[in-house]
DNA sequence: GAATTTTTGTGAATCATTTAACAATAGTCC
DNA sequence: GGACTATTGTTAAATGATTCACAAAAATTC
């Protein structure tokens, strides 16, 4: 089945929401409750759902705990997932101190880096020479990797991933990397989402302006 | 107007390559190049200037000095834009630091925190006590917030940043602010973005098994 | 237990986005 | 300077995603 990302976006949305009406009390939830706590409409959960097979009750909707279980095995939460993690910088070090990774059984397993001086094979999330990745990876067959180096550094770090066979990255670099089929890759650039928000606070505020002229 | 975030995210984008290409001393750009640059099609790539008026010449390509230009103007690239930042924790302190921003005319001018052991005034950008954002962001007329606070606490931090006067929001908080029209809202969610790339590796490795299954 | 209500599940319709097709035109070659 | 080529810009077609409309079924009411 050929899915696409935003469908499966969707499923983590509703998986979430579903724990926090779980944790409500809630045994019971309907399409347009769910669709309501993730700003979606109703037909689209229920379109979402029988994608994957996911049927609810007449009448009844669904109940909270058999969906969260489908849900927790369609997104592999019913095991850890662990993840190794390039550059030990400002976003790589706050992405392993991030706490609600381990909540939701993704552990970042270990950190990787160039610089001597960040090196610390002490830490419950140690950093290790980037040289010695691929052996680590390798022999825990680790599939997902997040990129947090310097754009200079990416590729030749995507290339490594790569080589010792991850095939799903998190990239935090603000690039595209060559040979990047058959991988899966999600970018986050912070720069472009700001900018974006910047762009439409922007454009709001000339609408205005301009409406503003319009009634003088 | 009414111009959807995916556009606006290709021409930042499009800017971005097109910085690369002025670097590299190209004067030119064609848009198949340009396409190929940032993974879209070259008509892509002319759509999206189309629809802001931008136009090139016919077997001449788009000048690189004057695309980058209304690139600019149109991503507010002309002028420094100020943002204020609540929560000094882990993702708060990375984007403080991160230097990209200040390259790109988008200046972190303040953190935010309720945590005492948190607030200093004498750093290049100030973390000031959470109580004093509505003041300063008045005072400056900032109309662009970052919410980098657990999400216990963002539906109170989202309301102050509308109540001073803020309109766009990048938010780190995983989870949908109530009272959210009339503002611009990009948000990330880091744990969402993993998990999706999860899914994704899953799900190959899945068809792959399957696939050796069948042959078998 | 029939009628009514509520909610699911889905095929058809709509809406949005991307790609294809091609005319227009500027440059290049001969 | 006429023929040829490369590239833009745009209209139309195709594809993709969402919403509408409604049948089916379960629960509730009378």
């Amino acid at each position: 089945m050929i899915v696409n990302k935003k469908v499966i976006f969707r499923l983590s949305q509703y998986r979430k929401a579903m724990i926090k009406f779980r944790d409500l009390g809630f045994v019971k939830v309907f399409s347009d409750t769910l669709g309501e706590a993730i700003g979606v409409t109703s037909v689209q959960v229920r379109k979402d759902f029988s994608l994957f097979g996911i049927s609810g009750n007449k009448k009844g909707g669904y109940r909270v705990d058999l969906l969260i279980e489908k849900l927790q095995i369609l997104l592999g939460k019913d095991r850890f997932q662990e993840v190794v993690l390039a550059g030990a910088g400002n976003i790589g070090s706050a992405l392993i101190k991030y706490k609600n990774f381990e909540n939701e059984s993704i552990k970042i397993v270990a950190g990787f880096d160039i610089d001597p001086a960040k090196i610390n094979r002490k830490l419950r999330v140690p950093i290790l020479p980037m040289n010695e990745m691929g052996r680590f990876v390798r022999e825990r067959s680790i599939k997902v990797g997040i990129i947090a180096v310097p754009d200079i550094a990416a590729q030749e770090v995507f290339d490594q991933m790569l080589a010792c066979g991850i095939s799903g990255i998190l990239n935090f670099a603000p690039m595209r990397f060559r040979g990047a089929d058959s991988v899966v890759i999600n970018n986050v650039n912070l720069q472009i989402e700001l900018e974006n928000v910047i762009y439409f606070v922007n454009a709001m505020q000339k609408q205005t302006t301009l409406s503003h002229g319009e009634n003088a």
